[in-house]
DNA sequence: GCAAATTAATGATTTATTCAAG
DNA sequence: CTTGAATAAATCATTAATTTGC
């Protein structure tokens, strides 16, 4: 039996084709309610939570970047190695490994894009039997039209469309998988110990309790 | 009238003090659930949100990391030039201004501390009139006992104590701020336009949909 | 004294890096 | 080795301090 519940999410077939379709659709970096929305669409095809949706957006997005990098400079060390060695300097100092602001393809927005995306949309060869319509028409009307929100955010004006998180969780519904019996780590790994602190209440706040 | 409401959070002077004596205490990366409590207990002086906590600790621990870092660094460029210049070179390679990683002392745990903790706590020379004993024992029960979580982890299982978050705001009761009527930017400010994917859909995925 | 202009702090986001499961 | 998860670093953006000319 299933004694141990993985504590990892594994995306199925279906939703890793779905979510790299969006991908390569445009999206970027969804905002809370779009990944709510494409939570709970994923969720028809298995187990699946909004955090991961975000982390796979966030994963997905670094390591494309990071896959380009890698090719350039790669290419632009072939182009050192063939000059000769006269030019080989002129760095040596930024970027010793990782070029660090490169203009890569990134998102532009924290929306979904609005320009017309390829009309077929997935609907290439069917690559599984499953109801791809169910996924696919509210994909569709994700990224078309149907978002209520922008006048919703309720707490503070500030739309946060990400960054942090927690507090509630969003989904209870979907998983509903035990607590590993972790033995209540206090100093889980990295116990640095002696607290060693360096702060100081430096100055007290600027701004006196305003209502605002 | 306050017309203009503000984009951010700007923390009351009792708010901050309390934060930055957790700090000093050893709070660096609190989770989910301890971020809930501090921030219902700082909402005792004044509107905010769980993510003001959370982004508080983040910004907090890393400019006291970098004040450090830098502190060290100057110490270390006054030795290079109080030193004959034979010595200086030995670097070059890796970390040429920022030190990437130093033993600095971080978060040794993502709970509170456990060990006991000045037990003076902001009781020096009562700098508010406020009654600071309501946010205090409060605060005291954080630290020592009255954690009921660690089992009400609903959805999943994973703790997730920090990182990302959103989909359900958690206070809708602090703030009750209308949002400002921003002109529903779609592009930003970096339009980078052209979307300029390089994805590809490169290998289906791994584990096939278990209910797990 | 006082605003406009500049600068410094710091709240909020995004990106890079690291850890660890599989 | 791939990749989900988490953290740290870098960056953006707004607000407060501070300076400067009048």
């Amino acid at each position: 039996m299933p004694q141990v519940p993985s504590t990892r999410w594994c995306p199925t077939p279906e939703q890793l084709m779905i979510l790299e379709e969006m991908y390569r659709t445009g999206v970027r970096t969804p905002n809370a309610s779009q990944i709510q929305q494409i939570t709970s669409h994923l969720s028809y095809y298995g187990k699946i939570e909004g955090k991961n949706v975000f982390y796979w957006f966030q994963n997905h997005k670094a390591r494309e970047r990071q896959k380009l990098r890698r090719r350039l400079t790669k290419q632009q060390q072939q182009q050192q190695q063939s000059m000769p060695p006269f030019s080989q300097h002129s760095f040596h100092f930024h970027n010793l490994e990782d070029g660090h602001s490169l203009p890569l393809p990134d998102d532009s927005s924290q929306l979904f894009y609005g320009h017309q995306m390829h009309p077929q949309f997935l609907q290439h060869e069917g690559g599984f039997q499953e109801p791809a319509s169910h996924g696919l028409d509210l994909l569709r009307r994700l990224e078309t039209g149907g978002n209520q929100e922008e006048a919703t955010s309720s707490s503070n004006g500030s739309t946060w469309p990400c960054g942090c998180e927690w507090m509630t969780l969003m989904d209870p519904s979907f998983g509903e998988r035990r607590p590993p019996p972790k033995t209540l780590e206090l100093f889980p790994t990295t116990s640095t110990g002696g607290l060693k602190d360096e702060c100081s209440i430096s100055k007290s706040s600027s701004c006196s309790a305003s209502t605002n």
